[in-house]
DNA sequence: AATAGTGATGCAAATGTTTTCATGATAAAT
DNA sequence: ATTTATCATGAAAACATTTGCATCACTATT
């Protein structure tokens, strides 16, 4: 009888078959300059041969690491995170360690069984979007003591590391540029606020700065809608189908001004000559927009890839902890979709 | 001394703190009924007091289960495989699953890699895009006998379960549709076809259509350009930007007809009326541009749900390893980019 | 030639669970 | 009242690694 030698290959039948100590083929795989490279190779065949692949479980149970990163997103529709997404998951990737993804449809509660989730398989480290989060999960994530990082805003007094931009600048630069052209009549789209640090601090920004200057801000011109272009396309034809018009539109973020663009287009009206339209965030794809969409950039390849590089960073020099704020700056794009108001 | 009161807590504190045995606290984790409701009371009073978080690692060691699931896809950018992913996931989630995310490049070399960094992870399951990968990866997938499945492209030959449409159907749809509307000179766009099953099957039975009609295929109306609006957007502008054009456009996926029709607009030309567009895939938002994308429609959320629940069967049934094949229906949405051609 | 130092390797303990098997208690059946 | 069946629980082995410590063979130093 052959004892198991079907089963699946484990660190005992490669030692066996290159003719070494269990020891020294872990060596070989976590410190390989420890081990002389005859050794090596001969160790590195037979991990080939007996078609061999290492079980990380077993390496992360010994409290040494999982080699997991975490990422948690409210979603993954559109382009909104995508670029982040991609930058992250490249940078950690390329320093080997592997992304677990979650998204919780901007529900804190989902959000905080899945940062639990993330904690049970021990990823070594846990990006979140923005500051919004539940008690308990800044209770848990204080208490399991594991690398954390908000990425997308950056507030000053944060109670975690934070890297991103100004949200509340963001919402200002927009505001100040549709009031710069001359517009007084304003209307915005904006999802919900409560749970959205990034979307309240922009529109709350935004809004003083068009109050301070005494701008037309009809309730009717004021909506309310989720990141998604069909349905601020909805809220926007609703908004723009009426005898009096506001003569700009800011929208919460990029998806929601296409949804703008496209409802303005489908009842005749020309952007920007019409109605002037800005967004913020610029992903992927505004700038192609014909007109092009004005909009305010957010670095988000930028902030990904740091993000991923600190956290990484974090992960090594543990036992560090030290509270990290880093601000992107974020900056107005001037394209097509707004032009001067016409005078009154 | 206490002796380590302030490391984390395992298994063994909490059954310590609850009184009972660590074979108790484990069951009343992964198998409630068989303890009694008093007992496990008191597991999950001690459970929260002590802020235990199960050590998932430890599970998958003992060669359980690791409760993850992997998916490796070409890319993260656009909304190209958002509604896929967005799907899997959520369907995963609900199941007590976590995603492990990895995305190559449509680079086949870096795809072994992940999958393999996946494996090590021990992933219940896996699926990846198309049918198009490595015979490295293909052995090592056959090797490790993890459940596995190919989405987006269905083929009754597969090697390996998979679950979508039939891309070359797709094609054909879509050649159909121009052809059916009187074009005789067309242009394509489509990204690299090598190592992109998905991309070929659409072109080359799209292809066949137009030549069996003898359509005009002038090589300069012939471009490839990768999936990006962008790119896409400075192809098309030189393809359409000359003296003689073809009439209609089939672009190898919605983002390139995006980036297709924003250079038509950009040259002044008015979609449909002076160049017809047709897409494939009917990614989000692709119905509420003005005019709408006509396109071959792909069911993204459909299959990423089927995808993930197959996933999940496999895991259950272990050792069953039937291939399966699941067929979706793609559809043609015609919408407004599109018309009859002028005749001659 | 004897000793100290160095570098590669092996042994075995440790990691945090799950699960099999055994045990004891309680309820049901005679 | 005794036997049998059922049920809840505990003890301990098993899982696949990593790493501290010990060992052994050399080389360098005196």
């Amino acid at each position: 009888m052959v004892k198991k030698e079907n089963l699946k290959p484990d660190i005992v039948s490669v030692a066996k078959l290159a003719g070494v100590s269990v020891a020294t083929v872990s060596r070989v795989m976590n410190h390989p300059d420890l081990v002389q490279p005859s050794t090596r190779k001969k160790v590195e065949q037979a991990i080939r041969k007996c078609g061999y692949i290492r079980n990380r479980a077993a390496q992360t149970i010994h409290g040494r690491r999982s080699a997991t990163i975490g990422l948690v997103v409210p979603t993954l529709a559109y382009t909104i995170f995508a670029e982040l997404v991609q930058a992250f998951n490249d940078t950690v990737t390329d320093s080997g360690f592997t992304l677990l993804l979650a998204s919780h449809g901007y529900d804190l509660a989902a959000e905080y069984q899945l940062v639990r989730k993330l904690l049970e398989h021990r990823v070594d480290a846990l990006a979140l979007i923005g500051l919004d989060h539940g008690q308990d999960t800044y209770r848990v994530l204080r208490e399991q003591g594991v690398p954390v990082l908000a990425i997308w805003n950056y507030a000053a007094n944060s109670e975690i590391s934070c890297i991103g931009v100004d949200n509340a600048e963001a919402g200002r630069l927009a505001a100040n540029h549709l009031l710069m052209l001359g517009h007084r009549s304003i209307g915005t789209v904006f999802p919900a606020l409560e749970d959205n640090d990034r979307a309240r601090a922009r529109k709350s920004s935004a809004m003083d700065r068009f109050m301070s200057l005494d701008a037309e801000l009809r309730p009717e011109w004021q909506r309310q809608t989720p990141y998604s272009i069909a349905e601020a396309k909805v809220a926007c034809l609703d908004l723009l189908d009426r005898a009096e018009r506001p003569t700009a539109l800011l929208c919460g973020n990029d998806v929601i001004a296409q949804g703008a663009i496209f409802s303005a287009l489908r009842l005749g009206l020309s952007v920007p000559r019409d109605v002037s339209i800005i967004g913020i965030g610029d992903f992927a794809g505004s700038a192609e927009l014909e007109p092009g969409l004005t909009t305010v950039r957010i670095p988000a390849n930028r902030i990904g890839t740091a993000a991923a590089r600190q956290l990484i960073k974090a992960v090594d020099n543990a036992a560090d902890g030290a509270l990290l704020g880093t601000r992107f700056e974020c900056e107005l794009v001037m394209r097509g979709t707004t032009i001067t108001a016409r005078p009154g």
